[in-house]
DNA sequence: CTGAAAGCGCTTACAG
DNA sequence: CTGAAAGCGCTTACAG
């Protein structure tokens, strides 16, 4: 009996090295080749390529990450709470894993408190920072990140700094194809609720608005745009302030989802029906706008691909730097896509009270 | 000029040779005590706890994972847009990256794609199986991996089975708590919105309702009782149920925070105040509890903290098992909290219209 | 542009 | 119960 050895591998699938012979390379190539280096020739590269591809090869993140120290990926979050978050750290999270990354998260709700949370961040082990919304509209909280030489990428902000990486949609265009679609549907007097004014997205989706009702001809009254801060709690209080006269809009187009499902607990208390007596739009197309009743009509916001997206960027300019090179800043801009539910369309939705 | 050798090391803390080198034993010993392996005399367990202490060593997960192979934590989950799911998520996210698990998602809305969706977390890698609910209530889900030897931990599940570890609150006792506030606030009248039948935890509420109902030596009209399936849509249909007749009661008890926010909508829109007209109670204090208006008094279910005992509980059953060692079947119960909010207050809440 | 050697921090498989 | 040796899969730091 020829006692068998037991193996010592720790992983099932194929290696550098398997790579290596095949391609009739030394390994240092391959993992040159895995590390997108630049010093490798066009045909070793490919000879490389097709032979990793035979094999069915997948980097083992964990053996890098034993000899390169953990890529940590830091997460400045705040509203933990919030739909927009929670598809932004699933979205973050299986990038991750998926490159190797290690999320880091740190809450800071407070601008006051973004400098010690940056800190903290660093100390746990953040090579690079991804800064979601409203940080990414601050200014400052990006100029220290810049100071320190911190790789960082700006997630939805509607004016990305020249020196900062960012991904994010175009809100302007985004909140202007939501007029066309309700000045197609005849309406002339629409409302607005705002967002957060502090929030440049908000800004473009108030500015967008404003053009769109100039350009189809149309005067916008004071009394028809009412501030909010992108809460429920703001909605309310907007709503009230919309429908509480005798004239009424025909339409509210609230600057997110939250305030529109707001606007729609209103105008039901004042027993009015959605879309029959008014039309109700939102913006992000987050769950609430499935969950509430009548649904949504919104623009639909990919915050998860937006995630994904922010964590490949970070993570190759983490790799740049630490490689010694100068990563460019890259601005990455995602499309976004009008979703017509039952809240805008006449024909479609029943009573509150009868179902 | 003596050129300074450039260190080869990936981390800043101590290692494990420091370690051993403080507690004057080997390496390999320090190695067995942080794997809780049992073959360390108590003195040397102590030395090298002791000295790992002094040096703050922090067991560098990166390079055991390249050792031993990556520790995947299968997650089999559900309905990613709710409240619940994300609050899970973000937990058991957050304790994965500090045990150097590395979570694999794999969604599974059907019954029926159960099977497959187990055998794709496994082909992804996954060593051991969260299931958290709805899932976690399907006994032939949970009969299939343990026939295959899967390490499994259910979350939340109101009736746990033996032969499988869990991690839940004490859901009758939630429930019961919330319907002694009640009573003590006067209530006689208390209508009932009953969770999915087919989830243990909305069977043990609703008992809970039906004991307290019965022990206050009050009884339960039929017409006092709502099915629901968890969502705010099956919430309305409930309330529209509850609040059409004539006789109406003076509270309803929503088995969840969602259908408690359908409750509120429906009750605004037949211009009953909450909580003046109607006292409005939910469970779970996801974050529509504190949403809505007004925000909801409720049973605080720890999910986050569920989450991160759970990956423990399954980290471990999948290092003992590697180990050759039987991994004990553990039952852990986190404590609720009941917390009172507008929604129960009569003296607190406002007007939906006026603010 | 490419490779041989050494090493990351940890654990497996022995041997005592 | 404890340790010396070898190895995990990958990358750093050289050298050519």
């Amino acid at each position: 009996m020829v006692p068998v050895k037991k193996t010592d591998r720790s992983q099932s699938g194929a290696t550098i090295y398997d790579v290596a012979r095949v391609a009739g390379v030394s390994a240092m190539t391959v993992s040159r080749v895995m590390n997108r280096n630049t010093y490798v020739s066009e045909t070793t590269r490919d000879k490389v390529t097709a032979a990793a591809a035979s094999l069915n090869y997948q980097v083992n993140t964990a053996a890098r990450a034993a000899r390169v120290g953990t890529l940590g990926v830091g997460l400045l979050y705040s509203n933990p709470s919030s739909a927009y978050m929670s598809a932004f750290l699933v979205g973050a999270m299986e990038r991750c894993s998926q490159s190797g990354g290690q999320l880091i998260l740190e809450r800071c709700d407070d601008m006051r408190s973004q400098r010690n949370a940056i800190a903290r961040l660093i100390a746990n082990g953040a090579d690079g920072i991804l800064v979601p919304p409203p940080l990414c509209d601050s200014k400052s909280a990006l100029k220290q990140l810049d100071q320190i030489g911190m790789p960082t990428v700006a997630i939805a902000t509607g004016r990305p700094l020249a020196g900062v990486s960012a991904v994010r949609i175009d809100d302007y265009a985004g909140a202007m194809a939501m007029m066309q679609y309700l000045l197609s549907l005849g309406h002339k007097d629409i409302a607005f609720v705002q967002g957060d004014p502090l929030h440049t997205p908000a800004q473009l989706r108030y500015q967008a608005y404003l053009d769109a009702m100039a350009q189809a001809g149309l005067s916008v009254a004071p009394e028809r745009v009412a501030p909010g801060l992108f809460t429920y709690r703001s909605g309310l209080n907007a709503a009230r302030q919309l429908l509480g006269n005798k004239s009424r809009p025909t339409a509210i187009f609230a600057a997110n989802d939250d305030m529109a499902a707001a606007v729609i607990a209103v105008a039901h208390g004042l027993h009015l029906q959605v879309p029959q007596d008014l039309v109700v739009c939102g913006f992000d197309d987050t769950p609430v706008a499935t969950a509430v009743w009548p649904e949504l009509t919104t623009v639909h916001q990919p915050i998860g691909d937006m995630a994904r997206a922010a964590v490949d960027m970070l993570i190759e300019q983490i790799r740049r730097r630490r490689a010694g090179e100068t990563a460019p800043v890259q601005h990455q801009l995602l499309p976004f896509t009008l979703i017509t539910r039952e809240s805008s369309d006449p024909a479609a939705a029943p009573d509150l009270l009868t179902g």
